[in-house]
DNA sequence: TTTAGTTGATTACATATGTAATACTTTACT
DNA sequence: AGTAAAGTATTACATATGTAATCAACTAAA
């Protein structure tokens, strides 16, 4: 358990995302990647990479001529971080409220619905 | 169908479900009911308020010799709109990735699960 | 009517974020 | 060895956000 993820920008995560795809690499190669879904300059991108390290979110290894970066949490932990903080302040902290209203919405295919009514049933019961 | 509710920052959905809860409201109104689950100072909750304004978040009634003011998007539209994109943003734009991750963590309760099991059956089959 | 209190308007200032550019170092060539 | 290229570090600047304080206008009481 790990608490007390520093919080991740919007452009931050756009980062995160590829580093989690594949790690470590370098500035440039996070700099390619980037290219193609974003029109951002390298050297934002090498800014917000660098603001990822000062958060302690990423890490560096200097120990080679050219840095590569890595992810100090994964994807997982980021996720579920930022949900919870998302839902408390949205939603008042109660997931439910947020699943019903989203269920109830017509964003979800048959297909999709299925498959929550199976990891519905198949979670075990608690207590 | 409203589309662009502009971006609400953390301390201001505070304000809105005070407004939410109850409206229209004067902003001593919103200053007292904040002044028991915040510690923010009046001016700071005013200081608020008039940025939801300017915003278009939030109208006003200057009708009367002191302000009353009212949301002009519902609880609803709001959440959804920044589930939306906050979805989009952590989770790569698919709802059914964040349900599977959160229903299958132990943050529901038995009553929880069955309720939304209820509710994805008497989901009607589309299409 | 002078004045204090209440409310609204304007201004303040630090940190975060988006979006870079410039400056400095270290290599790798010529 | 001198210099361009590549990488790293530092600086920049606008807007957003958190958190107020000051100033101005109006009203109600003395």
């Amino acid at each position: 358990m790990e608490k007390n993820i520093p919080s991740i920008s919007e452009s931050e995560w756009e980062i995160m995302n590829v580093l989690w795809d594949k790690a470590p690499q370098t500035a440039n190669d996070i700099i390619y990647s980037l290219q193609e879904s974003t029109d951002w300059k390298p050297k934002t991108i090498r800014t917000l990479l660098d603001r990822l390290v000062q958060k302690n979110v990423v890490g560096v290894n200097k120990s080679l001529r050219v840095y590569t970066f890595y992810p100090l949490y994964t994807q997982d932990e980021c996720q579920r971080a930022e949900t919870e903080s998302f839902i408390k302040r949205i939603y008042g902290g109660t997931l439910k409220s947020m699943l019903v209203q989203f269920i109830q919405e017509d964003t979800l295919s048959n297909d999709d619905i299925n498959e929550l009514r199976f990891i519905l049933n198949k979670k075990p019961k608690k207590q």
